[in-house]
RNA sequence: GCCCGGGUGGUGGAAUUGGCAUACACGCAAGACUUAAAAUCUUGUGGCCGCGAGGCUGUGAGGGUUCGAGUCCCUCUCCGGGCACCA
């Protein structure tokens, strides 16, 4: 028989949301421990929250309600990451203001996160698309222009012709725009940095202090990829000029046999000689970076002088030379470089071998042998020449050693309209001018049209009322800034407004933020590896630098959620028709089953897919729990005292030891182990007719992180009047009180025959009897020889054994 | 090409870190209840041999270390993810 799942759901929402859901707020001074439980703030899109969402937010929750039985005091906040493109797009079609859509959609999405019974502090509620909100990410903004880390420079960058909006490096994923999937180009554009490349260092460094998944930290690491090298200068032939070089490959140096500069190089035109000058313009002219799979090339006619042999080395521009890393030229040695060596076939240059390759397969161009023909350096080992040759550089002013990094500064500047507005001015008289504080926030106006004005400039330049305005320096007209931000701005430190969402004098108390930071725990997909994570944390160590928060990194452990994939296999989407909504679910089987579901799919962290047949198995648990309940409920309080001593003591051991597990699970985000240990605690009740209603209203609290609703109804209908989230959490013991027996598994050579009980920290010699009398033991005995036994204690006995031979 | 993960029944997945491989669940099969079906309950369920007790075999492939390997080491292979003319 089902149970009624739906009256039981809606009565406990009802009571978690009286007074503004007032038994989830956070204290921000207590005796009792702080812990810090963030989710990923959604963006509220119009097709509400999906199951992807659902699995985070759940698993969230299930820790912070543990956390509230185990005494500590949490916090756990809800908020919106409101501004971006889906919202503007409506708006642009429908031609409404944003923010309209915005507020119905957070409705929904609030609604289908209480009807999955999701304990949020709701008195802390976000928006960052609200102007007493986006007042303080545009004071970060000016902290930055003051400190000089926000630049306005003319680029190159990273264009989406459908967004029509600059982008930045991390948001174009294998050349297509990371929102819509647009091929992306290259544009030169006049746009807003921020200067994250002056905290490479640190954001690198201080990874090795985070509890994050290997594998993130292991994405920043290779997005921030560092390279330690020589910058190397080679006189130009007839001139005083000199080309300097980035390698990290000092010691091959001797192998350098040409060189090559990208074709943004300055040097180009000027090197390009009478009868090269017409080919390599037209070179520059053609080339578009567009196929990386061709090697292009052109030769200036002009020489460059090696520093330590004094050959002349042709110096060349191709494509395959980047204009943004290192110093946008190389020395090329093809011996010892793919992409050089595939250069060098391609013009017929010359090849020249300077270090062993002891073998030719299977070793990388990198391996470190000895050195070939290098004068002085020859039979050094790679590194040892590496070291020694940047040495004599630096000695004859030639070289130094350098570091230099992939990553590049941020691309803040978005042509768009909802976004944060930039609160600059430009003064005809002053230049850039930033607005006064007192000035904040610099609201958005409303417009006519949000379209996209396809001249590469944003929708605000038509809102001449709002550009016009005054020089906040020098009081003559002057016009605003028309770029918005990006929609990373506003999550890039919304953690830290949960902490104090209504302060008006600051982002948040001083005293508040020492309680709360770090965030101890954030959920949240791996997608934001390079994106938000990377530059929250750069927001963040420039906010401790003003003394502002008083920890050096925001998150301090992070878990992420495996995605969801759909039915077929396939990330869920709109376009595939694939997306399952939990509210389908919820209506149907109830939200325990959809909480207990996502979480017994598999591992959090797992990539997992939708198989929605799998939900019978958990439902089924729910209603047998259920029943369990009901059944303890008829009976009379003396059945309970009719359970044999040793039958009760066994179970008292059991739910210990389920305890243990369940707790340690939750920690670690093993949810789904922690539930198959419930599932086994209830089968041992049931097998074993366990009516006891103290143990089963301990298994009910276990339970209740993961299926609040119906465990607080069987913790009602059994007669208790509290709330769960104030119970205590059960205790468990880590030594039994009675004498503890163990399985001992006996072995031949290594493999299981038989097991038998015994006391635990027996030596062997104690038990050495029984063992031998099992008659499995015995039988394996007499037809071989034995040569050695093993034992471990509380473990296992191994008799090595070999077969008699007649 | 480089850097991370991963490969366990028909399926999702367990295995306290070197000590009972396949927990828990799905599915399937048989049975009970039912006029019937659904739901529910009971039993069985890696493969091979055997009526049976039982035996053999088994965690992508091959080798190694060990009394003992899903777990550690080496070689290979396949799958997933990330980065990529980054010098």
């Amino acid at each position: 028989m089902d149970y009624p799942f739906k009256k039981i759901e809606r009565k406990w929402q009802s009571v978690w949301q009286k007074n503004n859901f007032s038994i989830w707020r956070a204290k921000d001074f207590g005796p009792k421990k702080k812990i810090y439980i963030l989710d990923m703030f959604p963006y509220p899109s119009g097709e509400g929250l999906h199951v992807g969402h659902t699995e985070g937010e759940t698993g969230s929750d299930i820790l912070s309600r543990y956390s509230r039985m185990n005494d500590y005091n949490v916090l756990h906040p809800m908020g919106w990451d409101a501004f971006g493109l889906p919202a503007e797009n409506y708006a642009i079609k429908m031609k409404k203001n944003p923010m309209t859509f915005i507020s119905k959609n957070i409705a929904t999405f609030k609604k289908q996160q209480r009807s999955i019974g999701l304990s949020f502090d709701w008195s802390r509620e976000i928006n960052t698309t609200d102007p007493n909100y986006y007042k303080w990410t545009q004071l970060i903004f000016l902290k930055l222009f003051e400190k000089g880390l926000a630049y306005k420079a003319e680029a190159p960058i990273n264009f989406c012709p459908s967004c029509k909006t600059g982008l930045a490096n991390e948001e174009v994923v294998e050349g297509k725009c990371e929102r819509c999937g647009a091929e992306t180009t290259i544009k030169n554009l006049n746009q807003w940095h921020l200067k994250i490349t002056a905290y490479a260092e640190r954001l690198l460094n201080d990874l090795d202090k985070l509890n994050w998944p290997e594998n993130i930290k292991e994405l920043q690491r290779n997005w921030i990829g560092r390279s330690e090298g020589y910058e190397i200068d080679f006189p130009i032939e007839f001139s005083d000029k000199k080309i300097r070089v980035f390698t990290t490959r000092a010691d091959t140096i001797y192998g350098a046999t040409f060189l090559v500069l990208a074709p943004e190089h300055n040097f180009c035109l000027k090197l390009a000689k009478d009868d090269y000058y017409f080919l390599v313009e037209r070179y520059l002219k053609k080339t578009a970076r567009q196929d990386k799979t061709e090697t292009t090339g052109v030769f200036t006619g002009s020489h460059a002088i090696h520093p330590l042999t004094g050959d002349r080395l042709p110096i060349w521009i191709s494509d395959y030379v980047l204009g943004g890393y290192g110093s946008a030229a190389i020395m090329a040695v093809p011996a010892h470089d793919k992409r050089d060596y595939v250069f060098a076939k391609k013009f017929s240059l010359p090849i020249k071998q300077v270090i062993q390759i002891p073998n030719e397969k299977g070793l990388p161009f990198e391996n470190y042998g000895q050195l070939l023909n290098s004068e002085e350096f020859t039979d050094l080992s790679s590194k040892e020449a590496a070291n020694q040759i940047g040495n004599y550089l630096k000695k004859i002013g030639l070289g130094k050693m350098t570091i230099k990094y992939r990553l590049r500064d941020w691309i803040f500047s978005r042509q768009r309209y909802w976004g944060e507005p930039i609160p600059l001015v430009n003064c005809p008289r002053c230049g850039i001018v930033p607005l006064k504080e007192k000035d904040l926030p610099l609201k958005l106006p409303k417009l006519k049209t949000y379209a996209p004005t396809g001249t590469g400039e944003s929708p605000l330049k038509n809102a001449e009322a709002w550009v016009k305005t005054r020089c906040p320096r020098c009081h003559r007209p002057a016009r605003r800034e028309t770029d918005t931000m990006p929609n990373w701005a506003g999550s890039c430190w919304y953690y830290i407004r949960y902490i104090d969402p209504k302060n008006k004098k600051s982002l948040a108390d001083k005293k508040k933020l020492k309680t709360w930071l770090p965030v101890d725990v954030y959920v949240g997909g791996v997608e934001h590896a390079v994106l938000h994570l990377l530059y929250a944390r750069f927001w963040h160590k420039f906010l401790y630098d003003l003394k502002i928060v008083a920890t050096d990194e925001p998150f301090q452990k992070l878990v992420n959620q495996g995605i969801v994939l759909g039915p077929d296999n396939q990330k869920m989407s709109k376009s595939k028709g694939n997306v399952v909504n939990p509210d389908s679910i919820v209506k149907k089987y109830g939200a325990d089953s959809l909480r207990l579901f996502l979480m017994f799919m598999g591992p959090f962290e797992a990539i997992k897919s939708w198989d929605e047949k799998n939900i019978n198995g958990v439902h089924r648990f729910l209603i047998r729990l259920h029943r369990f309940g009901q059944r303890l409920k008829a009976r009379s309080d003396k059945t309970e005292t009719k359970i044999a001593a040793r039958k009760k003591t066994e179970a008292l051991e059991r739910l210990n030891w389920t305890t243990v597990k369940v707790s340690h699970d939750i920690e670690t985000f093993n949810f789904n182990t922690a539930i198959s240990a419930s599932m086994e605690f209830l089968n041992y009740l049931e097998d074993n007719k366990i009516y006891s209603k103290k143990i089963f209203l301990d298994l009910v609290k276990l339970l209740f992180p993961f299926a609040p609703h119906l465990s607080q109804e069987i913790w009602s209908n059994l007669g208790k009047k509290t709330i769960l989230d104030k119970e205590k959490w059960p205790k468990t013991k880590t030594k039994s009180a009675g004498p503890r027996k163990i399985t001992l598994i006996v072995q031949f050579n290594g493999k299981k025959k038989t097991s038998l009980v015994v006391d635990a920290d027996k030596e062997f010699d104690e038990i050495k009897n029984m063992v031998l009398a099992e008659p499995k033991v015995r039988t394996n005995l007499k037809n071989a020889v034995l040569i050695k036994t093993v034992y471990v204690k509380n473990a296992v006995v191994n008799f090595v054994v070999k077969p008699k031979t007649e």
